[in-house]
DNA sequence: AGCAAAATCCAAAACGTTTCGGGTGGAGGG
DNA sequence: CCCTCCACCCGAAACGTTTTGGATTTTGCT
């Protein structure tokens, strides 16, 4: 492969300036570095990034750390969106990505800190993290900069970006109010997710400015899963059929619902409102359309990557990142009958 | 940063040894090499990636370069699936995946080649790329082992993963011809995409299986768009109300199709029947379901990885694998009124 | 004790770059 | 003619590893 050596002997000067001619530094004769440059292409030089990076210091890579990488991961398009996004901000930035692997059992011994420092990423996004994850207390420990998705996060080198999880869910529950709904129970995720709880006090808050109060039995998890929201809405629905109406944290866990309605005879959105959260692909697909709070992945993806990339620079104190999101209305949610 | 120069100083020996005792190699008194361990693990080092990588001249990296790594791409769970696949073998073979940037116009410039070559990426895997793509007549240029997904190409260094795209339509025909249609048409993509080609030979093929002959002005190209098609089977079958069944390149074409047809009256599958390709996520979701001949992305992603290490260990003269295909049957279709 | 073999260690080169601290030669000014 | 300055170039060190080819010490055997 060719290296700069090679064309500093056949451009009969040193490597050094080679280097210098390559990278665009005034001192050297234009008509040198026409030279160079020309048997630069002749040769198919392309400089060996590790060579650079190593003496720089500096890689131009960041790292991508997505616990939801695998095969189930495929229902919700969030995972790939957000990707999308930082990977369109990377290629603004002229920086690569490198995905780490975190699924497989055998690099789980590799601690987070270890990966980021052996393939010397400058710094890390993290998705998809629960927060009784051993990862997320390394993070505050090591200095490695790195921004998470979804999960309030401050330091030094470390930021976050998120939604207002709380104004979200209270739109759901204002719309479902100015419905004229009063019985709203709530499937929620599992609590290993932040925005469970943010999500929770949009609840209460939505109630509460409604005159309306939360009753314990009507909140709760579906852990985030389709099949186990269906089954839990499935008992809730038939032990308190005065329910009108369910927010629910997630989209698949709002198609789950729809479904164990529509099991007990209760068809959504006449006999039943349901509101999902996130907007996935699937929620305006689906019929009926689900009625969701959206959110834009492929933007927060795109400001995870920007505001790593403040960081990294130093730019500013800015840790910290909202999207906003927006209620869509569509087919699951109706006047109460 | 902790560097084996450290260890090394701290341990009272040489690099080599602190190197060899790291490696495992049986040279080195063990008692020394638990020293050496511990002084490791105290100064948490960890080994620079870069400088071995360098040495060595191996990266244990393999690059990724995807077309439909878009916004748009979303819909279609297929380049996650494929991702997700590719991933989950990396892992297993402790293997890194570098995401290259296509997208933007600033790195157009540089050659597939140059990034491989830039990151010293020990082979790469190509998805969604089209046959008249530039990149393409680089991969036979260039001797950086690749494989390509859904693109039938061999070399010494290249081989591909696909699925038996003749086979698949074929079985969507037979399906429908068991239905009793007779009237069918198809909607296919680009011609941008080898699997067109493939997918029109299946039709064809499967037509004069069943002695059916498929007439020319009922084929049409709906560019794999979901608006496309709804557009094109909007003027196709209000010009030939006749046909009753049509198959369709993609489950997005599909999905137009359907919504095209029901803004026509022609309730699906009662008055049209239709089926898909690929089994996306959405084709199960969607009222009414898809029927569709679905292709295991993950398991093509999979298999990719392992063909492309197969390729660099010089393991096989392999060059191709052939993933299933499934044709399954859900509620676009049904018997011939 | 003598000697070969085994065990343990090390110095130095190499990988391909960048960069620091000069060096050389000629032009311009006095 | 001498001095200074500028344009252009270079040698060598550095980045953090691995590996080659010994060198030294210890062990085992007669």
């Amino acid at each position: 492969m060719a290296t700069i050596k090679n064309i500093a002997k056949l451009a009969g000067v040193s490597v050094t300036t080679v280097s210098r001619a390559l990278n665009g530094y005034p001192d050297v004769n234009e008509n040198t570095r026409k030279r160079i440059e020309e048997i630069a292409k002749e040769i198919e030089y392309s400089p060996n990034a590790l060579a650079r990076s190593l003496v720089m210091n500096k890689t131009k890579t960041i790292g991508l750390l997505v616990s939801g990488l695998s095969r189930e991961g495929a229902k919700d398009n969030i995972v790939f969106d957000v990707l999308t996004g930082i990977n369109e901000f990377c290629g603004e930035e002229e920086y690569d990505l490198v995905l780490f692997n975190t699924t497989t059992s055998k690099q789980k011994e590799k601690t987070y800190a270890q990966l980021c420092r052996e393939r010397r990423v400058e710094g890390v996004i993290v998705q998809g993290i629960k927060n009784d994850d051993p990862y997320l207390q390394e993070i505050f420990d090591s200095n490695i900069p790195c921004v998470l998705i979804d999960v309030p996060v401050e330091s030094e080198t470390a930021g976050y970006v998120t939604t207002d999880n709380v104004d979200g869910l209270m739109k759901a529950v204002r719309h479902l109010v100015e419905l004229g709904h009063e019985n709203i129970a709530m499937m929620n995720g599992h609590d290993q997710a932040f925005v469970s709880k943010e999500r929770f006090k949009g609840f209460e808050l939505g109630m509460r400015e409604a005159g309306l109060s939360v009753r314990k039995e009507w909140v709760c998890n579906g852990e985030y899963s389709e099949k186990k929201a269906e089954k839990v809405a499935l008992e809730l629905l038939t032990a308190y059929p005065e329910i009108t109406a369910v927010v629910c944290a997630s989209d698949l866990m709002a198609l789950g619902v729809v479904r164990a309605a529509e099991h007990l005879g209760r068809k959504v959105p006449d006999l039943l409102s349901v509101t999902g959260y996130d907007d996935i692909t699937l929620a305006s697909y689906v019929t009926p359309a689900l009625t969701t709070v959206g959110q834009d992945w492929f933007r927060m993806g795109y400001a995870a990557a920007d505001l790593l990339l403040s960081i990294l620079q130093h730019k500013s104190g800015e840790r910290a990142r909202l999207i906003e999101n927006e209620l869509k209305i569509r087919n699951t949610t109706k006047e109460k009958q």
